[in-house]
DNA sequence: CCATTAAGGTGGACATGTCAACGAAAAGGT
DNA sequence: ACCTTTTCGTTGACATGTCCACCTTAATGG
């Protein structure tokens, strides 16, 4: 496990923090979130969660609320919000959950439908403009890289261990 | 307890969204913020940004405000904001800039030392349990991936090309 | 020199994300 | 059936992040 210092390159303005994982990926979400909110921008008002909830709609495989929350990766409370919002503006409908009482259905205005079909191309665009600044190497390799680290961040257990042997 | 299946498609509850390579970062960056913020509280109450701050100076390149600011990758703003809070709680204090009157100098206490000292052993911990789930092949090529993607998300201008309109 | 522009920091307004508590409905166990 | 536990959505409080207008200082160019 030696240090990969072989950078003696400095980044940006400041220095080598390029060996530190989590930053990395932290300063690569908020350009990617940014970006995304650019294009976003260009169509019309749609903030970044709205558009996500109605991407996972759209894809037609669910509309149950749970579902779609899951899907979405959206925190309870913030789903809850962005869904009233959306209804508020036009964007879907709600219709009450036949098998779970608890839940509902989402369903899209034909306002999201439109703003899905300007929409999804650009940002298929994007996904492809993304991916074609990987090698292929790195484009088979980045999925499981990431779904590997996303369970090792689920946990810091590893900490425990740790600390009580040493 | 949620079933944990063994699906490599499916990830949650949800379908395939295993494909859009910003919502996977985006998840997993949400995940590690988490899993630092889990630790932070462990041993303190040193917010994220704040430990940003402070794990930057304390690698003793650099204590100009604009240097330490761009290294941490945090805006303006809330940099600004986050070093009125580190001076309250008593973790910096700051020094004119004798080459710059606009900028300050930034000066670690005991207190931020001694809060570095026990927080930094832990988060490299979890860099290294982080590396460790990856194999060496994903490790080679996470970081210019990385560094790929982020230069690509730096611009929307891809679609410029294809629609100069609106 | 002075005027203009750029860069840096601050503060307010606002969007987004996180967390905990609550009541309603479903699922499980006895 | 009944009771308990879990899941679900909602709400409010709060933390974090973003955007913009403003002022000061530095750099640039007559």
């Amino acid at each position: 496990m030696t240090a990969q210092r072989d950078k003696t390159k400095l980044d940006s303005d400041g220095f080598d923090l390029s060996l530190l994982l989590p930053f990395q990926i932290t300063q690569l979400s908020t350009k990617l979130a940014a970006q995304a909110r650019a294009i976003l921008a260009r169509h019309g008002s749609l903030t970044l969660p709205q558009w996500r909830i109605i991407r996972v709609i759209a894809m037609g495989l669910t509309n149950r609320s749970t579902a779609v929350r899951k899907s979405s990766g959206i925190d309870k409370s913030q789903f809850s919000k962005t869904i009233n919002a959306l209804i508020d503006e036009g964007y879907v409908t709600t219709v009450p959950c036949s098998e779970d009482q608890r839940q509902f259905e989402v369903v899209l205005t034909e306002k999201a439908l439109a703003a899905h079909a300007r929409l999804a191309p650009e940002l298929e665009a994007r996904q492809q403009h993304l991916l074609s600044a990987l090698t292929q190497e790195q484009r088979d390799m980045i999925f499981p890289a990431i779904h590997a680290l996303a369970r090792a961040a689920e946990t810091i257990e590893f900490l425990n261990a740790q600390n009580t042997e040493d």
